[in-house]
DNA sequence: CAAATAAACGCAACTAAGTTGCACTTACAA
DNA sequence: TTGTAAGTGCAACTTAGTTGCGTTTATTTG
């Protein structure tokens, strides 16, 4: 049984992301950080942060993957069908926690995974 | 006014796109195409196609974007907002061209782009 | 507390998607 | 037919993400 070890990086992007009213990338981590950590440990730490259950991933409109801390609710069942939405203007990513879609798709497809994205003006930037 | 030249290149990915019924990434076009033109050439191909309405862009889940044929019916309007179902099995992105989502987020929000991709087993693949 | 060990880390190298600059070629309008 | 702007090829670059490997360290166990 392979453990998972607590450490100063992995607590502090942990509290980063959890702390974070907007879901961050790599990249925006290595920077809120400044050298607590390689890159590449950031990348492995998001990792497993995942696959702790403790964070989810959400694919930004421009391709680069961010992180979102799972919601209290989460903790009993995992289900990251909500809507998150992209701002044109301050490029932020937000897990709109409470607001899902519903859709009727022709049968005969599974569905695993879903990824709902709008992009636009977030409220701030009004 | 700039206006837009036809040639070989062009055409032949304008057709394998609109002739195909799963949306096709720059890779696959050049593997479809086998020297055809330069990969870059292709990348500013989809440029102008995207530009002048005869196909539009897809993000699919591994944050690879694919182009799709524009439907007859978006010729009155552009409006993309339809789902894409991305097979976990044979890796493919479809348009789901009728199945539209329905939402209701928090006002505030303005939405210009939708992004709704589902992932999961498609018909081919169950 | 000390030693063992597997997880975590740093670093260098690599892949893959996409972009940019520039010289050369070609579609097509005049 | 010819001038010219649109299109192309090639090399170089960027940025996100991955992999291999030798070293460090958290945690377990005696
Ligand atoms: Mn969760
Ligand atoms: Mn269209
Ligand atoms: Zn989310
Ligand atoms: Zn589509």
């Amino acid at each position: 049984m392979k453990s998972i070890r607590n450490t100063v990086a992995k607590n502090e992007i942990h509290k980063l992301i959890a702390g974070s009213t907007v879901a961050l990338s790599q990249a925006e981590l290595q920077a809120a950080t400044k050298g607590l950590c390689d890159r590449v440990t950031i990348y492995r730490i998001l990792d497993r942060l995942t696959q702790e259950g403790l964070i989810h991933k959400v694919l930004n409109v421009d391709g680069v993957m961010k992180y979102a801390g799972c919601a209290d609710t989460c903790k009993a069942q995992h289900k990251h069908d909500h809507i998150h939405f992209s701002c044109q203007k301050c490029k932020s990513l937000t897990c709109l926690a409470g607001v899902e879609a519903s859709y009727r798709l022709p049968a005969a497809y599974t569905v695993m995974e879903a990824n709902f994205t709008l992009s636009g003006i977030c409220p701030n930037c009004t």
